[in-house]
DNA sequence: GGTATTTATTAAACTGGTTTAATAAGAATT
DNA sequence: AATTCTTATTAAACCAGTTTAATAAATACC
């Protein structure tokens, strides 16, 4: 868990005891590629920590997946709305790729804050990790352009391309397959 | 200060002496209408509760206003993301109408969550709500239409309809002033 | 290795927005 | 009350996407 470590101190100083008090919660599990780690209705009750694999984030409205994140390796995710709001889930968390991560439950992400100040304040921090990423994407929807869009990811991260087929590349774009396509083509041809 | 009281508590539990402790620092600020609380260029370095009044919280990209939020009465807020990674603010925030803030510097929010695991949690807390908003905004923009957004905002927030410029409230719905009054006659066609 | 299935491209018609510019309506100032 | 300045609407031409459907290419499977 060398690596789950390494992450939580880049965050800011978390002491030996306390750091071991909180992994002792995390286990180690795997999913194989097709399989989910939640589907809607389901309640989601524990935090994930992406060691090796790629899952997506996902809803179905309408009959159209709506792609909202690709999780790969370093990333901490979970349905993360449902998880806050205590809800069921509306979304789909799917293995694309055969997956191993690290979890802990939401009762133990608890006993963990409520020992330790400094994991709290990790925790703290990892919110507003996720805000400053939102806050980009926000303004990345609002202001670029879809071609904008496209050519960003291509560039931040470009070995999604060799992971997830396109079509769900452009549903995390927000647009159809054609419109993905037509794009490329438009780039392809300058 | 009752209300902003009661907004921290509306979050978790704090003591009166850890309430006391953190309120002491929050200072009473007016601004007149048409003033700057920030300023692209500036560093914000503080907090603020809106008490009365109205500010928006916009860039002017290549010439373009883009609106990303009005805060009104009960709203916590600052430009976060310079807040969060100190860095030079590319955004305004202006005072739509004379309005009454309570302002508490980032140092003294330091001092506050150093000395009280409450209202650090508290701090968790909102950076949660913050979380919460910001995935509705997503995936507002992801899946509905413009004149879905509009509806939307129309239910929710009806009052700003009568506070706050019809070009404005387009930018913030991220389409142009023809845009919206289009989709205006549009749903006063049915 | 051939067949079936999934994924990606292309074309054509359509749509909801854009830009630009003119006009109308409303608010503020003198 | 008249003038000026700001805000909102309308029209026309345009454009980047959509949908639907057909085709091509790649992948999986027996």
């Amino acid at each position: 868990m060398e690596d789950l470590k390494q992450t939580i101190r880049s965050y800011t100083h978390v002491s030996d005891a306390d750091m071991e008090f909180g992994l002792r919660f995390y286990k180690k599990q795997t999913f194989k590629k097709g399989t989910f780690l939640l589907k809607p209705g389901q309640y989601i009750d524990s935090f994930y920590f992406m060691k090796k694999g790629c899952v997506s984030y996902y809803t179905i409205e309408q009959g159209n997946t709506q792609v909202m994140e690709f999780f790969t390796e370093g990333y901490f995710f979970t349905d993360l709305y449902a998880y806050i709001e205590d809800i069921q889930s509306q979304c789909y968390l799917e293995a694309l790729e055969d997956s191993v991560v690290y979890t802990i439950s939401k009762d133990d992400v608890q006993k963990v804050f409520d020992h330790s100040h400094q994991l709290e304040r990790f925790g703290r921090l990892s919110m507003q990790r996720t805000f400053v990423i939102n806050f980009h994407r926000i303004n990345q929807l609002r202001n670029l352009s879809n071609q904008e869009r496209y050519l960003q990811l291509l560039k931040k991260r470009p070995t999604l391309f060799q992971r997830v087929p396109q079509y769900l590349i452009a549903s995390y774009l927000g647009l159809t397959p054609v419109g993905l396509s037509k794009i490329r083509k438009r780039l392809s041809q300058k």
